[in-house]
DNA sequence: ATCCGTGCAAAGTATTTGCAACCTA
DNA sequence: TAGGTTGCAAATACTTTGCACGGAT
């Protein structure tokens, strides 16, 4: 698998050891872009092809993934922190929509921030790499 | 105080008590307006005048003030629930910036992103009543 | 007097950690 | 072989809940 690959390499910049298990879970992750895991559903997943995988595993593999970069983490104020793959951010990065009556959890795939962000430069002296934008709201089969 | 009169008179219209615990924790928070409190923050402070509080009367207290709308829970992924006055969204919404590296915490105090949201409503359907916005990235003293 | 609110402690839930066995390099 | 990695279980950390007592209306 291609993901692999990259994986391989990366952990073997970082001394890090290539591992079945860390490879199944950036799998799971690779199968499921474009979703929000959390890290019991991933663990879920991943049991599927490596049943006697433990959920320390998934957390410590999910925290390395993060420092790596290849993974971010992701808040939606539900009780889990959930994931996804960091390669979809560099292009656009992503405003979520959270429906406050269903809790269904959406995209926005535009960014339009770029001038915010360069004002926040200006005015706050912040360097602004990266942002999780939540827009709280009604979603379309809410609001009828 | 102003802010125990508004309670009084919400907490009535919700056929809630207005009590001395709920009374003191608001205090606290009005006191410390422009802070992002924890709730073992604002517990410790509530303590000061009203030793024999317990936790989790702070913990209901706060799910109740939110319900009503008095504070805001904020999220900055330092593990804990934080909180500030809502009152001062009233005219603007924050932007948080979070520096990756010493973890403070700052605002920014413009909201440019009524276009945005009004392209969320037309494309997504999507209509936003409130949102969160994190900007990660360095702050002045750590670009240093 | 009613019954909501409180404090305490126990329970819950997500996550982290210690350690011996295991496996990658 | 050496040392990072894993699985298990215990430990943490934050938050919620059950219940009897106390206080607001």
């Amino acid at each position: 698998m291609l993901g692999d690959f990259d994986l391989k390499k990366q952990l073997k910049n970082c001394g890090c050891r290539f591992t079945g298990q860390r490879s199944a879970i950036l799998d799971v992750l690779v199968e499921h872009k474009g979703e929000h895991l959390s890290t019991e559903e991933i663990y879920t997943y991943v049991k599927e092809n490596n049943a006697h995988i433990g959920i320390a595993t998934v957390y410590r593999t999910l925290m390395l993934l993060e420092r790596l970069g290849i993974t971010n983490k992701l808040d939606f104020d539900d009780g889990f922190s959930r994931y996804e793959l960091a390669k979809e951010n560099e292009v656009h990065l992503h405003h979520h929509l959270i429906c406050s009556s269903c809790g269904s959890v959406s995209e926005v795939k535009e960014d339009l921030l770029d001038k915010l962000e360069q004002q926040i430069l200006e005015k706050n002296k912040f360097l602004v790499k990266n942002h999780i934008i939540k827009f709280y709201g009604l979603c379309e089969n809410c609001r009828k």
